[in-house]
DNA sequence: TGAAAATATGTCAAATATGACATACAATCA
DNA sequence: TGATTGTATGTCATATTTGACATATTTTCA
């Protein structure tokens, strides 16, 4: 594991904040925290392009502005339903989702 | 919305009791499910390939075997969050899950 | 500039998902 | 057959996720 990675995770408020922590992080957890990080960033590029606003897409997901916030900025706190759900209302396909979700998002 | 995909969910156990209830899905609410069913059934074939029983699953998961069997049914309570750490601690790969998210599960 | 709009962060009660357990049912096979 | 193994179903206390809210910070732009 690299530090770049790890740091990479900490920013977004993982909860990875000591060396054992980290490590204690099996593959299939990274595996999906990558995904999940990838539907997060497709989101936000995503709302970007459609120039709506988080609050905008609150309103489209029945959810909140700070819930959006917080699903843009990868927190630990969010499901990956929250996240499909919410590429789905802004219009995104299960192609997107799966392209997306194929995706690595941070390197190895 | 077609009567046989109706059924198959209300078989599922989704609460889609009345016609209203059902069709107060919106669309994306059905894709989700859509997706959530397919990862069951790639759950359950990739279960039934590795021959693998739902107890050695749901050890390999940090879980029981009854919410395997839930996880396998497609029941509404389970997260799609675990669906896809079900996979991924069955050896499936970031492309194996994005191939099944693509894919329809019910005839729309 | 400065004020308005957008976004970020922290908190919390309510809603939902969770593993564990008991137990029912089904399949396998000696 | 019945006994063993596997699967389904129901329940529940606990854990996590949720929308909402307040408020801080940043961005936008006249």
């Amino acid at each position: 594991m690299k530090q770049a990675k790890r740091k990479k995770l900490e920013a977004k408020g993982w909860k990875v904040g000591t060396a054992a922590e980290f490590l204690g992080l099996s593959p299939e957890e990274e595996v999906l925290i990558d995904m999940k990080l990838a539907l997060a960033r497709h989101m936000k590029a995503l709302r970007t392009r459609k120039k709506l606003s988080q609050k905008d897409v609150a309103k489209l997901l029945e959810s909140s502005q700070s819930r959006v916030a917080k699903m843009e900025a990868g927190e630990p706190s969010v499901s990956m339903d929250l996240l499909v759900k919410a590429l789905l209302v802004m219009g995104a396909s299960q192609k997107d989702l799966a392209k997306t979700i194929a995706t690595k998002s941070i390197a190895a």
